[in-house]
DNA sequence: TGGATTTGATAAACCGGTATAGCTCCCGAA
DNA sequence: TTCGGGAGCTATACCGGTTTATCAAATCCA
């Protein structure tokens, strides 16, 4: 016999399909020497539910799904993605519950695939990332009454679940430890203006900047490209009064900027110093290593899950989950201006 | 009406519901004029099938699953997967299928992977990355009669479909490339010895050697990582008769080698080249940026999707389908030995 | 014109589970 | 002695589709 279904079991074990239902999804009903024969039948016959079916009877399909909308180009290079979905899974896995992905081009592709999923019950929920200030997505979701936790951002107003780290403080930490060293020209290269973090981080650097006697702060936002970060990096160190250190948005662009400072013939960290706001391989590989915002990715991912699944279980109480404050760790492009 | 059924439909249409699962599914069995009016109501009522319950009765589940056996660590940097995943996607949008994505440690959990989605009728095919020299992935497939595609090399004597692009060939014309250049001392910083376009590159270097009149041409293997990249490019440039010209076969290991030269203060290109035998934005980050193979990998994708799809449509034939050759990006890496 | 075949549709079984109403038996309390 | 009630289990409806057996009416062919 190749799957064997409850109905086998059942006849095998000399009782009632009800019967064998209740013994393997542990609920009460059947004593407790039947569960352990049903149990231990089910074992030897190695059966498996059938994820089908079971999705029909309890009309929940034990599979959550995540889009990304970016186009696939930026999206490879930064790891960020790829520990989160793993800290996701993570999260997921024991439950059994499996995780669909989606790289799409915009947030109206984003949206079409999350009214398919939910007019063709393909998932139980879903998890959001890339809040931006005004976004669609949330009211969407809400009518759609599809459970969703939001990655990096507060739900808006109280209405998704979310699981967010504090940017502010984050950044107020590397201000701070640049202001400490001595900077008071330091420039900040944003990502895309319209994201949640970034405006966040926007806020962070300008409000610190007084408190800190900072001469000049300004943010200047990207498209999160290299190409925008070099390009936006050349416009400030060809200036008068140059910056003596820059924080970057992402790993990707303080790269970038690095290469346009070498070119520049601008020394690193002699003359400028660079911070990246995240953390990656590719911020060990350059020389000088870059300093960096360390976030817990992984876990940051888990803890997703955790929150997610809880929703859809309970659609009732929204969770705001502060996780873990990101560190910021030292390497060789930061130094006291020259 | 929240979300309608084809009971719903069959009802407003004043038809049975077998009647509008034939018109539904364009199947003959009801005249053009009732089709036509089924498919107009179930337009208004803007019905979407029930993934589950088609599932169930027509026993597939129109979901696809990929599982991806590395170290979420090494994962993210390479552009590779991000630009895979979306070409597979977009090959199966056409027919609406959904991607079940899983990023796992090692093969065994793989191999568990498969065996849950078979007995769970959880997918109808895997695509599968990364095949060793004697991979027992294949037989368990087999055994599991899951339809496959192998993305990247041939799928054991015509065991498995596959897409897969000509290694020896690129790897002939980089060597070529460099031969032509002058270098006569040319060095291969290899992946994983198991993975079998491992040892296809490293055949086609030794083959080339004698021929293109080499003095010298390791293959060196790694486990892939930025870490042992790095030390063999110590070693290799420590040598007394040092290589003027080393390939690498991957961009992050690429990377790793050129700040090592740099660090040794051997210069890039004039004293050694560099070639990359993969491309991506890491290598254009760089100064010098990297000369670099590139792939089409989203095509790559979206024929492994195709080929995935006709496996499960026809499991009876096996394909095995080329992809267009890679071609070498000349950048400012390579040069003439000094 | 009459029997054979095709067309267009229906009713019902089925896929593999879950959920629920109901039945039997046994125990304890009044 | 009777009755209420819970434990343990069965029978059956149900989820939303697909598929098959069946059947009446229309069409075909000689």
């Amino acid at each position: 016999m190749a799957r064997p279904t409850i109905a086998d079991i059942a006849t095998r074990a000399g009782v009632s399909k009800g019967a064998v239902s209740f013994a393997l999804n542990g609920r009460p009903g059947v004593s407790d020497a039947t569960r352990e024969r049903i149990l231990k039948i089910a074992e030897q016959m190695s059966w498996r539910p059938h994820s089908a079916a079971r999705a029909l009877g309890a009309s929940r399909v034990d599979s959550v799904g995540m889009v990304i909308a970016r186009p696939a180009r930026t999206l490879g290079v930064e790891p960020f993605f790829a520990h989160l979905l793993s800290g996701v899974q993570s999260g997921l896995s024991a439950e059994s519950i499996s995780l669909q992905l989606l790289i799409v081009e915009d947030t109206a592709a984003e949206i079409e695939v999350y009214r398919r999923w939910a007019s063709e019950h393909r998932v139980d929920g879903v998890i959001l990332v890339d809040l931006t200030v005004k976004d669609p997505r949330v009211d969407e979701l809400r009518a759609l009454e599809l459970p969703a936790v939001v990655i990096g951002g507060r739900g808006g107003k109280g209405a998704l679940a979310s699981v967010w780290a504090d940017d502010r403080d984050a950044m107020l930490a590397i201000v701070e430890y640049l202001a400490a060293l001595g900077h008071r020209r330091i420039a900040h290269v944003a990502g895309t203006p319209n994201f949640q973090h970034t405006q966040r981080r926007i806020r962070a650097v300008r409000d610190a900047a007084p408190r800190l006697g900072l001469l000049d702060a300004p943010s200047l936002t990207t498209d999160f490209s290299d190409a925008e970060g070099a390009a936006i990096t050349r416009k400030l160190l060809s200036q008068p009064n140059r910056p003596t250190a820059i924080v970057y948005d992402s790993d990707v662009m303080a790269v970038a900027g690095l290469g346009v400072a070498m070119e520049m013939g601008v020394s690193v960290p002699g003359e400028l110093s660079i911070v990246a706001f995240d953390d990656s391989i590719l911020t060990q590989l350059m020389h000088p290593a870059l300093t960096a915002l360390s976030r817990d990715t992984f876990d940051f991912g888990r803890q997703a899950a955790e929150v997610l699944l809880d929703t859809i279980a309970d659609p009732g109480t929204v969770v705001n989950r502060r996780t873990a404050d990101p560190v910021l760790t030292v390497r060789e492009s930061t130094a006291p201006p020259g």
